[in-house]
DNA sequence: CGTGCCAGGTGCCAT
DNA sequence: ATGGCACTTGGCACG
Protein backbone atom coordinates (compact mmCIF):
# COMPACT_ATOMS: atom_id res chain seq x y z
CA UNK A 1 0.00 0.00 0.00
CA UNK A 2 1.83 2.99 -1.04
CA UNK A 3 0.27 6.69 -0.46
CA UNK A 4 2.42 10.16 -1.40
CA UNK A 5 1.83 13.66 -1.43
CA UNK A 6 3.11 15.73 -4.53
CA UNK A 7 5.32 12.92 -5.81
CA UNK A 8 7.96 13.77 -8.55
CA UNK A 9 7.74 12.56 -11.49
CA UNK A 10 9.87 10.03 -11.77
CA UNK A 11 8.57 8.51 -8.20
CA UNK A 12 4.97 8.87 -9.91
CA UNK A 13 6.12 6.88 -12.87
CA UNK A 14 7.78 3.86 -10.51
CA UNK A 15 4.16 4.29 -8.42
CA UNK A 16 2.49 4.00 -11.19
CA UNK A 17 3.44 1.03 -12.95
CA UNK A 18 4.52 -0.77 -9.99
CA UNK A 19 0.67 -0.53 -8.74
CA UNK A 20 -0.42 -1.38 -12.11
CA UNK A 21 1.17 -4.29 -12.80
CA UNK A 22 0.72 -5.89 -9.15
CA UNK A 23 -2.97 -5.38 -9.55
CA UNK A 24 -3.73 -2.68 -7.44
CA UNK A 25 -6.75 -0.14 -7.27
CA UNK A 26 -4.98 3.30 -7.96
CA UNK A 27 -7.10 6.37 -6.90
CA UNK A 28 -5.16 9.66 -7.46
CA UNK A 29 -6.36 13.41 -7.10
CA UNK A 30 -4.51 15.30 -9.45
CA UNK A 31 -4.62 18.45 -12.12
CA UNK A 32 -5.38 17.15 -15.46
CA UNK A 33 -6.93 17.52 -18.93
CA UNK A 34 -8.65 14.89 -20.17
CA UNK A 35 -9.09 13.98 -24.49
CA UNK A 36 -11.41 11.35 -25.59
CA UNK A 37 -12.41 9.74 -28.73
CA UNK A 38 -14.68 6.96 -29.59
CA UNK A 39 -18.47 6.36 -29.81
CA UNK A 40 -18.54 9.90 -29.44
CA UNK A 41 -15.41 13.02 -29.23
CA UNK A 42 -15.12 14.96 -25.58
CA UNK A 43 -12.48 17.55 -24.32
CA UNK A 44 -12.28 18.10 -20.80
CA UNK A 45 -10.00 21.22 -20.16
CA UNK A 46 -7.92 21.66 -17.47
CA UNK A 47 -9.28 21.03 -13.50
CA UNK A 48 -8.53 19.08 -10.49
CA UNK A 49 -10.06 15.42 -10.46
CA UNK A 50 -10.18 12.04 -8.76
CA UNK A 51 -8.72 9.55 -11.30
CA UNK A 52 -9.52 5.95 -10.75
CA UNK A 53 -7.99 2.64 -12.19
CA UNK A 54 -8.82 -0.80 -10.96
CA UNK A 55 -7.48 -4.04 -11.16
CA UNK A 56 -9.32 -5.04 -14.29
CA UNK A 57 -8.41 -1.72 -16.30
CA UNK A 58 -11.48 0.25 -15.61
CA UNK A 59 -10.70 3.89 -15.71
CA UNK A 60 -12.88 6.35 -14.02
CA UNK A 61 -12.57 10.11 -13.47
CA UNK A 62 -14.90 12.18 -11.43
CA UNK A 63 -14.90 15.54 -11.32
CA UNK A 64 -15.88 17.29 -7.37
CA UNK A 65 -18.98 17.29 -8.17
CA UNK A 66 -21.89 15.05 -9.32
CA UNK A 67 -22.82 11.24 -9.53
CA UNK A 68 -21.30 10.23 -12.68
CA UNK A 69 -17.72 9.96 -13.84
CA UNK A 70 -17.10 13.06 -16.29
CA UNK A 71 -14.73 10.32 -18.98
CA UNK A 72 -14.17 6.50 -18.35
CA UNK A 73 -13.03 3.69 -20.08
CA UNK A 74 -13.96 0.51 -20.02
CA UNK A 75 -13.42 -3.24 -17.96
CA UNK A 76 -10.05 -4.36 -19.67
CA UNK A 77 -8.73 -1.45 -21.12
CA UNK A 78 -4.55 -0.96 -22.17
CA UNK A 79 -2.86 1.43 -20.51
CA UNK A 80 0.06 3.01 -20.80
CA UNK A 81 2.04 5.49 -19.20
CA UNK A 82 4.16 7.90 -22.02
CA UNK A 83 6.13 10.58 -19.59
CA UNK A 84 3.25 12.47 -18.07
CA UNK A 85 0.19 11.14 -20.39
CA UNK A 86 -1.80 8.09 -19.08
CA UNK A 87 -2.85 6.95 -22.64
CA UNK A 88 -6.27 4.44 -22.38
CA UNK A 89 -7.28 2.63 -25.21
CA UNK A 90 -10.23 -0.11 -25.77
CA UNK A 91 -10.87 -2.24 -28.64
CA UNK A 92 -14.49 -3.26 -28.38
CA UNK A 93 -15.97 -0.67 -28.68
CA UNK A 94 -12.94 0.55 -30.58
CA UNK A 95 -11.96 4.16 -28.05
CA UNK A 96 -8.95 5.72 -27.09
CA UNK A 97 -8.34 8.86 -23.59
CA UNK A 98 -5.48 10.47 -23.16
CA UNK A 99 -4.94 11.91 -19.42
CA UNK A 100 -2.40 14.86 -19.51
CA UNK A 101 -1.49 15.27 -15.68
CA UNK A 102 -0.22 18.81 -14.44
CA UNK A 103 0.13 17.71 -11.12
CA UNK A 104 -0.33 14.68 -9.56
CA UNK A 105 -1.63 16.03 -5.72
CA UNK A 106 -2.14 12.73 -4.31
CA UNK A 107 -1.40 9.39 -5.16
CA UNK A 108 -2.76 6.01 -3.68
CA UNK A 109 -2.75 2.74 -4.30
CA UNK A 110 -3.91 -0.46 -2.39
CA UNK A 111 -4.51 -4.03 -2.86
CA UNK A 112 -8.43 -4.28 -2.35
CA UNK A 113 -10.04 -7.88 -2.21
CA UNK A 114 -13.34 -7.99 -2.02
CA UNK A 115 -14.98 -10.94 -2.57
CA UNK A 116 -19.07 -9.94 -1.78
CA UNK A 117 -21.48 -9.26 -4.14
CA UNK A 118 -24.44 -6.67 -3.64
CA UNK A 119 -27.79 -8.63 -2.61
CA UNK A 120 -30.93 -6.34 -3.51
CA UNK A 121 -34.56 -6.65 -3.63
CA UNK A 122 -37.35 -4.38 -4.90
CA UNK A 123 -36.21 -5.40 -8.63
CA UNK A 124 -38.81 -5.55 -11.22
CA UNK A 125 -37.84 -8.98 -11.21
CA UNK A 126 -39.26 -9.24 -7.83
CA UNK A 127 -41.85 -7.58 -8.37
CA UNK A 128 -42.89 -10.18 -11.16
CA UNK A 129 -42.31 -12.96 -8.69
CA UNK A 130 -44.37 -11.77 -6.44
CA UNK A 131 -47.24 -11.34 -8.85
CA UNK A 132 -46.90 -15.09 -10.34
CA UNK A 133 -47.03 -15.81 -6.55
CA UNK A 134 -49.60 -13.88 -5.45
CA UNK A 135 -52.11 -13.65 -8.49
CA UNK A 136 -55.21 -12.18 -6.38
CA UNK A 137 -52.93 -8.52 -6.46
CA UNK A 138 -54.38 -8.72 -10.11
CA UNK A 139 -57.47 -9.63 -9.35
CA UNK A 140 -59.53 -12.21 -11.29
CA UNK A 141 -55.78 -13.42 -12.69
CA UNK A 142 -54.48 -16.97 -13.36
CA UNK A 143 -50.71 -16.85 -13.68
CA UNK A 144 -49.32 -19.28 -16.51
CA UNK A 145 -45.89 -18.59 -17.18
CA UNK A 146 -42.79 -15.77 -16.06
CA UNK A 147 -40.34 -14.34 -18.68
CA UNK A 148 -42.23 -15.61 -21.92
CA UNK A 149 -40.13 -15.37 -24.75
CA UNK A 150 -41.02 -13.08 -27.81
CA UNK A 151 -38.94 -12.40 -31.09
CA UNK A 152 -40.89 -8.67 -29.56
CA UNK A 153 -39.17 -8.97 -26.07
CA UNK A 154 -39.82 -10.75 -22.82
CA UNK A 155 -43.38 -10.80 -21.00
CA UNK A 156 -42.97 -10.31 -17.72
CA UNK A 157 -46.03 -12.47 -16.43
CA UNK A 158 -48.14 -14.54 -18.81
CA UNK A 159 -51.62 -15.69 -17.89
CA UNK A 160 -55.84 -16.08 -17.94
CA UNK A 161 -58.36 -13.91 -16.53
CA UNK A 162 -61.41 -15.96 -15.33
CA UNK A 163 -63.62 -16.02 -18.72
CA UNK A 164 -59.77 -17.51 -19.87
CA UNK A 165 -58.95 -15.02 -22.37
CA UNK A 166 -55.09 -14.91 -22.35
CA UNK A 167 -53.38 -11.49 -20.15
CA UNK A 168 -50.09 -9.68 -20.56
CA UNK A 169 -48.97 -8.30 -17.81
CA UNK A 170 -46.00 -5.69 -17.50
CA UNK A 171 -44.34 -4.62 -14.79
CA UNK A 172 -42.25 -1.58 -13.76
CA UNK A 173 -41.04 -0.42 -10.21
CA UNK A 174 -41.32 2.78 -10.70
CA UNK A 175 -43.71 4.95 -12.19
CA UNK A 176 -45.27 3.80 -15.45
CA UNK A 177 -44.37 5.97 -18.43
CA UNK A 178 -45.72 5.85 -22.71
CA UNK A 179 -42.86 3.49 -23.32
CA UNK A 180 -44.59 1.05 -20.95
CA UNK A 181 -47.53 1.34 -22.23
CA UNK A 182 -46.22 0.53 -26.03
CA UNK A 183 -44.18 -2.03 -24.71
CA UNK A 184 -47.47 -3.75 -23.86
CA UNK A 185 -48.91 -2.85 -26.72
CA UNK A 186 -46.65 -4.31 -28.91
CA UNK A 187 -46.36 -7.75 -26.90
CA UNK A 188 -50.42 -8.08 -26.92
CA UNK A 189 -50.30 -7.19 -31.05
CA UNK A 190 -47.45 -10.13 -31.52
CA UNK A 191 -49.23 -12.73 -29.06
CA UNK A 192 -52.90 -12.01 -30.59
CA UNK A 193 -51.30 -12.51 -34.30
CA UNK A 194 -48.89 -15.18 -33.36
CA UNK A 195 -51.83 -17.38 -31.37
CA UNK A 196 -54.76 -16.09 -33.38
CA UNK A 197 -56.64 -14.24 -30.73
CA UNK A 198 -59.22 -11.78 -30.61
CA UNK A 199 -59.47 -10.92 -26.97
CA UNK A 200 -55.82 -10.47 -25.25
CA UNK A 201 -55.72 -8.19 -22.41
CA UNK A 202 -53.11 -5.79 -21.18
CA UNK A 203 -52.07 -5.15 -17.60
CA UNK A 204 -49.76 -2.41 -16.29
CA UNK A 205 -48.83 -3.57 -13.11
CA UNK A 206 -46.90 -0.65 -11.75
CA UNK A 207 -47.05 1.95 -8.48
CA UNK A 208 -47.69 4.55 -10.58
CA UNK A 209 -48.75 5.67 -14.18
CA UNK A 210 -47.89 9.03 -16.02
CA UNK A 211 -51.55 11.10 -16.94
CA UNK A 212 -50.31 10.58 -20.70
CA UNK A 213 -49.75 6.98 -20.40
CA UNK A 214 -52.78 6.19 -18.64
CA UNK A 215 -54.84 7.61 -21.38
CA UNK A 216 -53.06 5.80 -24.16
CA UNK A 217 -53.38 2.60 -22.04
CA UNK A 218 -57.25 3.52 -21.95
CA UNK A 219 -57.08 4.40 -25.73
CA UNK A 220 -56.02 0.65 -26.42
CA UNK A 221 -58.50 -1.12 -23.72
CA UNK A 222 -55.52 -2.01 -21.41
CA UNK A 223 -55.63 -1.68 -17.36
CA UNK A 224 -53.89 -0.18 -14.82
CA UNK A 225 -52.93 -1.86 -11.32
CA UNK A 226 -51.35 -0.22 -8.66
CA UNK A 227 -48.86 -2.56 -7.10
CA UNK A 228 -45.46 -2.22 -5.44
CA UNK A 229 -42.43 -3.60 -5.73
CA UNK A 230 -41.76 -5.69 -2.67
CA UNK A 231 -38.93 -4.65 -0.22
CA UNK A 232 -37.99 -8.13 0.76
CA UNK A 233 -36.42 -10.98 -0.47
CA UNK A 234 -38.90 -13.63 -1.64
CA UNK A 235 -38.64 -17.38 -1.76
CA UNK A 236 -38.01 -17.76 -5.12
CA UNK A 237 -36.30 -21.21 -6.23
CA UNK A 238 -34.11 -19.50 -8.68
CA UNK A 239 -32.87 -16.50 -6.48
CA UNK A 240 -32.69 -19.06 -3.76
CA UNK A 241 -29.60 -20.73 -5.69
CA UNK A 242 -28.30 -17.86 -6.87
CA UNK A 243 -28.01 -16.41 -3.21
CA UNK A 244 -27.58 -19.47 -1.35
CA UNK A 245 -23.81 -18.74 -0.08
CA UNK A 246 -25.16 -15.80 1.55
CA UNK A 247 -27.90 -17.32 3.36
CA UNK A 248 -26.36 -20.82 4.61
CA UNK B 1 -4.36 18.10 2.01
CA UNK B 2 -4.34 15.00 3.76
CA UNK B 3 -3.53 11.58 3.18
CA UNK B 4 -2.74 9.29 5.97
CA UNK B 5 -2.44 5.20 6.24
CA UNK B 6 -4.14 3.44 8.58
CA UNK B 7 -5.64 6.28 10.86
CA UNK B 8 -6.27 5.52 14.73
CA UNK B 9 -10.61 5.50 15.09
CA UNK B 10 -9.89 9.31 17.12
CA UNK B 11 -7.46 10.78 14.05
CA UNK B 12 -9.83 9.31 10.95
CA UNK B 13 -12.66 10.64 13.03
CA UNK B 14 -11.28 14.32 12.98
CA UNK B 15 -10.11 13.98 9.83
CA UNK B 16 -12.83 12.91 8.17
CA UNK B 17 -15.38 16.05 9.98
CA UNK B 18 -12.57 17.95 8.99
CA UNK B 19 -12.92 17.81 5.49
CA UNK B 20 -16.38 17.27 5.04
CA UNK B 21 -17.22 20.77 6.84
CA UNK B 22 -14.15 22.43 4.86
CA UNK B 23 -15.97 21.00 1.53
CA UNK B 24 -12.83 18.70 0.41
CA UNK B 25 -12.55 15.83 -1.47
CA UNK B 26 -12.49 12.35 0.28
CA UNK B 27 -11.32 9.32 -0.98
CA UNK B 28 -10.97 6.38 1.42
CA UNK B 29 -9.64 3.03 0.42
CA UNK B 30 -11.59 0.76 4.01
CA UNK B 31 -13.00 -2.43 4.55
CA UNK B 32 -17.12 -2.19 5.71
CA UNK B 33 -19.85 -3.44 4.87
CA UNK B 34 -22.75 -1.41 3.56
CA UNK B 35 -26.62 -1.51 3.78
CA UNK B 36 -29.37 0.38 1.34
CA UNK B 37 -33.04 1.63 1.68
CA UNK B 38 -34.95 3.48 -0.04
CA UNK B 39 -36.16 2.74 -3.79
CA UNK B 40 -34.48 -0.49 -3.09
CA UNK B 41 -32.74 -2.79 -0.40
CA UNK B 42 -29.57 -3.98 -0.38
CA UNK B 43 -26.67 -6.04 1.73
CA UNK B 44 -22.98 -5.93 0.93
CA UNK B 45 -21.16 -8.00 2.47
CA UNK B 46 -17.60 -7.01 4.36
CA UNK B 47 -14.63 -6.69 1.50
CA UNK B 48 -12.16 -3.86 0.40
CA UNK B 49 -13.55 -0.72 -1.67
CA UNK B 50 -13.19 2.77 -2.43
CA UNK B 51 -15.23 4.93 -0.51
CA UNK B 52 -15.77 8.84 -2.58
CA UNK B 53 -17.61 11.49 -0.61
CA UNK B 54 -17.92 14.55 -2.79
CA UNK B 55 -17.78 18.32 -1.42
CA UNK B 56 -21.63 18.54 -3.11
CA UNK B 57 -21.98 15.33 -0.77
CA UNK B 58 -22.44 12.49 -3.34
CA UNK B 59 -21.24 9.56 -1.91
CA UNK B 60 -20.08 6.30 -4.29
CA UNK B 61 -18.95 3.11 -3.27
CA UNK B 62 -17.10 1.34 -5.82
CA UNK B 63 -15.50 -2.77 -5.45
CA UNK B 64 -12.45 -3.14 -7.21
CA UNK B 65 -13.95 -4.10 -10.43
CA UNK B 66 -16.16 -3.01 -12.62
CA UNK B 67 -16.97 0.61 -14.29
CA UNK B 68 -20.37 1.05 -12.16
CA UNK B 69 -20.65 1.95 -8.10
CA UNK B 70 -22.11 -1.19 -6.42
CA UNK B 71 -23.81 1.59 -3.50
CA UNK B 72 -23.91 5.47 -4.20
CA UNK B 73 -26.25 8.24 -2.99
CA UNK B 74 -27.65 11.17 -4.67
CA UNK B 75 -25.91 14.45 -4.42
CA UNK B 76 -26.79 16.82 -1.69
CA UNK B 77 -27.24 14.05 1.04
CA UNK B 78 -26.63 14.36 4.68
CA UNK B 79 -23.55 12.73 5.84
CA UNK B 80 -23.07 12.03 10.16
CA UNK B 81 -20.46 9.80 11.10
CA UNK B 82 -21.55 7.95 14.36
CA UNK B 83 -18.60 6.49 15.55
CA UNK B 84 -17.40 3.64 12.87
CA UNK B 85 -20.55 4.18 10.71
CA UNK B 86 -21.07 6.39 8.23
CA UNK B 87 -24.60 7.49 7.92
CA UNK B 88 -26.05 8.84 4.60
CA UNK B 89 -29.33 10.65 4.15
CA UNK B 90 -31.16 11.66 1.25
CA UNK B 91 -34.68 13.40 0.98
CA UNK B 92 -36.04 13.08 -2.48
CA UNK B 93 -35.83 10.37 -3.19
CA UNK B 94 -35.95 9.20 0.20
CA UNK B 95 -32.99 7.00 1.20
CA UNK B 96 -30.84 5.36 3.47
CA UNK B 97 -27.27 4.32 3.24
CA UNK B 98 -24.52 2.93 6.31
CA UNK B 99 -21.47 2.36 5.66
CA UNK B 100 -20.25 -0.24 8.47
CA UNK B 101 -16.08 1.13 8.89
CA UNK B 102 -14.48 -2.33 10.14
CA UNK B 103 -10.75 -0.79 8.88
CA UNK B 104 -9.45 2.48 7.17
CA UNK B 105 -6.76 1.49 5.28
CA UNK B 106 -5.86 4.89 3.49
CA UNK B 107 -7.56 8.23 4.34
CA UNK B 108 -7.00 11.07 1.92
CA UNK B 109 -8.74 14.30 1.43
CA UNK B 110 -7.75 17.39 -0.73
CA UNK B 111 -9.66 20.61 -1.97
CA UNK B 112 -10.04 19.95 -5.17
CA UNK B 113 -11.20 22.96 -7.76
CA UNK B 114 -12.22 22.44 -11.02
CA UNK B 115 -13.99 24.69 -13.27
CA UNK B 116 -14.08 23.14 -16.73
CA UNK B 117 -17.06 21.22 -18.14
CA UNK B 118 -16.85 18.56 -20.49
CA UNK B 119 -17.41 19.92 -24.72
CA UNK B 120 -18.12 16.99 -26.70
CA UNK B 121 -19.89 15.80 -29.97
CA UNK B 122 -21.27 13.19 -31.47
CA UNK B 123 -24.92 13.27 -29.86
CA UNK B 124 -27.97 12.93 -30.95
CA UNK B 125 -29.03 16.63 -30.77
CA UNK B 126 -25.71 17.22 -32.97
CA UNK B 127 -27.35 14.57 -35.69
CA UNK B 128 -30.77 16.01 -35.78
CA UNK B 129 -28.96 19.69 -36.16
CA UNK B 130 -26.58 17.88 -39.26
CA UNK B 131 -29.87 16.61 -40.93
CA UNK B 132 -31.62 19.92 -40.28
CA UNK B 133 -28.77 21.83 -42.28
CA UNK B 134 -28.15 19.39 -44.49
CA UNK B 135 -31.22 18.22 -45.60
CA UNK B 136 -30.21 16.27 -48.76
CA UNK B 137 -28.88 13.03 -46.39
CA UNK B 138 -32.93 12.25 -46.47
CA UNK B 139 -33.50 12.48 -50.11
CA UNK B 140 -36.43 14.01 -50.76
CA UNK B 141 -36.52 16.31 -47.74
CA UNK B 142 -37.63 19.75 -46.68
CA UNK B 143 -36.82 20.51 -43.02
CA UNK B 144 -39.56 22.63 -41.40
CA UNK B 145 -38.32 22.46 -37.63
CA UNK B 146 -36.38 20.87 -34.74
CA UNK B 147 -37.52 19.45 -31.34
CA UNK B 148 -41.24 19.70 -31.94
CA UNK B 149 -43.23 19.61 -29.20
CA UNK B 150 -46.13 17.01 -28.66
CA UNK B 151 -47.57 16.08 -25.48
CA UNK B 152 -46.30 12.65 -26.58
CA UNK B 153 -42.86 13.39 -27.14
CA UNK B 154 -40.31 15.37 -28.88
CA UNK B 155 -40.03 15.61 -32.83
CA UNK B 156 -36.34 15.23 -33.89
CA UNK B 157 -36.79 17.04 -36.59
CA UNK B 158 -40.03 17.35 -38.76
CA UNK B 159 -40.78 18.66 -42.20
CA UNK B 160 -42.58 17.84 -45.87
CA UNK B 161 -41.27 15.63 -48.76
CA UNK B 162 -41.31 16.68 -52.64
CA UNK B 163 -44.84 15.77 -52.86
CA UNK B 164 -45.58 17.98 -49.71
CA UNK B 165 -46.12 15.19 -47.16
CA UNK B 166 -45.88 15.60 -43.87
CA UNK B 167 -42.46 13.97 -42.35
CA UNK B 168 -41.24 12.96 -39.01
CA UNK B 169 -37.80 12.17 -38.26
CA UNK B 170 -36.62 10.01 -35.42
CA UNK B 171 -32.60 10.24 -35.00
CA UNK B 172 -30.72 7.56 -33.24
CA UNK B 173 -26.92 8.06 -32.61
CA UNK B 174 -26.43 3.87 -31.85
CA UNK B 175 -28.32 1.46 -34.09
CA UNK B 176 -32.03 1.99 -33.69
CA UNK B 177 -34.31 -0.81 -32.38
CA UNK B 178 -37.82 -1.49 -31.41
CA UNK B 179 -38.63 1.26 -29.37
CA UNK B 180 -37.22 3.92 -31.67
CA UNK B 181 -39.84 2.59 -34.38
CA UNK B 182 -42.28 2.72 -31.73
CA UNK B 183 -41.59 6.26 -30.48
CA UNK B 184 -41.65 6.81 -34.39
CA UNK B 185 -45.57 5.42 -34.52
CA UNK B 186 -46.23 7.33 -31.44
CA UNK B 187 -45.47 10.83 -32.89
CA UNK B 188 -47.06 10.03 -36.30
CA UNK B 189 -49.96 8.81 -34.60
CA UNK B 190 -50.22 11.87 -32.81
CA UNK B 191 -49.73 13.81 -35.91
CA UNK B 192 -51.98 12.65 -38.24
CA UNK B 193 -54.47 12.66 -35.39
CA UNK B 194 -53.63 16.37 -34.47
CA UNK B 195 -52.91 17.66 -38.33
CA UNK B 196 -56.13 15.26 -39.61
CA UNK B 197 -53.64 14.04 -42.44
CA UNK B 198 -54.44 10.70 -44.04
CA UNK B 199 -50.36 10.26 -44.99
CA UNK B 200 -47.68 11.37 -42.84
CA UNK B 201 -44.46 9.49 -43.38
CA UNK B 202 -41.84 8.49 -40.98
CA UNK B 203 -37.77 8.06 -41.40
CA UNK B 204 -35.96 6.68 -38.64
CA UNK B 205 -32.43 8.13 -39.29
CA UNK B 206 -29.10 5.87 -37.99
CA UNK B 207 -26.20 4.34 -38.30
CA UNK B 208 -27.91 1.02 -38.23
CA UNK B 209 -30.85 -0.63 -37.28
CA UNK B 210 -32.21 -4.29 -36.05
CA UNK B 211 -33.74 -6.77 -37.77
CA UNK B 212 -36.98 -6.79 -36.30
CA UNK B 213 -36.90 -3.08 -35.92
CA UNK B 214 -36.47 -3.21 -39.84
CA UNK B 215 -39.44 -5.29 -40.01
CA UNK B 216 -41.61 -3.66 -37.89
CA UNK B 217 -40.69 -0.41 -39.64
CA UNK B 218 -41.85 -2.03 -42.76
CA UNK B 219 -44.98 -3.27 -41.48
CA UNK B 220 -45.70 0.60 -40.88
CA UNK B 221 -44.49 1.72 -44.12
CA UNK B 222 -42.12 3.90 -42.54
CA UNK B 223 -38.33 3.92 -43.85
CA UNK B 224 -34.78 3.55 -42.67
CA UNK B 225 -31.64 6.14 -43.81
CA UNK B 226 -28.43 5.22 -42.54
CA UNK B 227 -26.82 8.05 -41.35
CA UNK B 228 -24.10 8.70 -39.28
CA UNK B 229 -23.79 10.58 -36.13
CA UNK B 230 -21.08 13.75 -36.56
CA UNK B 231 -18.42 13.37 -35.13
CA UNK B 232 -17.39 17.28 -34.79
CA UNK B 233 -18.77 20.45 -33.46
CA UNK B 234 -21.42 22.32 -35.79
CA UNK B 235 -21.64 26.09 -36.30
CA UNK B 236 -24.74 25.65 -34.44
CA UNK B 237 -26.01 29.16 -33.33
CA UNK B 238 -27.29 27.55 -29.69
CA UNK B 239 -24.59 25.49 -29.06
CA UNK B 240 -22.07 28.24 -29.41
CA UNK B 241 -24.29 30.13 -27.72
CA UNK B 242 -23.76 27.45 -25.04
CA UNK B 243 -19.96 26.91 -25.69
CA UNK B 244 -19.07 30.57 -26.09
CA UNK B 245 -16.17 30.73 -23.79
CA UNK B 246 -14.76 27.90 -24.45
CA UNK B 247 -14.46 29.06 -27.86
CA UNK B 248 -13.72 32.21 -27.25
C1' DC C 1 -42.57 20.19 -10.08
C1' DG C 2 -44.04 16.30 -13.49
C1' DT C 3 -43.35 14.10 -18.23
C1' DG C 4 -40.49 12.63 -21.74
C1' DC C 5 -36.18 11.11 -23.39
C1' DC C 6 -31.05 10.97 -24.40
C1' DA C 7 -26.74 8.75 -22.64
C1' DG C 8 -19.76 7.66 -25.05
C1' DG C 9 -25.48 5.15 -21.02
C1' DT C 10 -24.01 0.10 -18.30
C1' DG C 11 -25.10 -4.52 -17.27
C1' DC C 12 -27.75 -8.91 -17.75
C1' DC C 13 -29.43 -12.52 -20.10
C1' DA C 14 -31.56 -14.43 -24.13
C1' DT C 15 -31.15 -16.56 -28.85
C1' DA D 1 -21.92 -11.45 -31.32
C1' DT D 2 -26.85 -9.51 -31.59
C1' DG D 3 -30.94 -8.12 -29.45
C1' DG D 4 -34.29 -6.63 -26.17
C1' DC D 5 -34.53 -4.38 -21.73
C1' DA D 6 -33.99 -3.13 -16.64
C1' DC D 7 -31.46 0.30 -13.79
C1' DT D 8 -31.60 2.88 -6.45
C1' DT D 9 -30.58 4.32 -13.92
C1' DG D 10 -28.69 9.92 -14.02
C1' DG D 11 -29.25 14.09 -16.34
C1' DC D 12 -31.50 17.78 -19.04
C1' DA D 13 -34.97 20.53 -21.12
C1' DC D 14 -39.56 22.02 -21.44
C1' DG D 15 -44.53 22.24 -20.14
Amino acid sequence: MRSVIRPEPATFRTLFLRALKKGHSISMHCTCRVEYKGRAVSTLETGDRLVIIKPDKTVIIHQPAGRNPVNWMPVHSHITLDENIIRVESVNPREFMTIHLEKVLVFLSSPLTDGASLVQAGSEADMANMIYQNPHVLGEFVPASREEQTAYGFIDVFGRDYNNNLVIVECKRYKAGLDAVQQLRRYVEKIKKDKGKEVVNGIIAAPAITENAKKMLEDWGFNFIKVEPPMYLLPDREKQKNLGEFFS
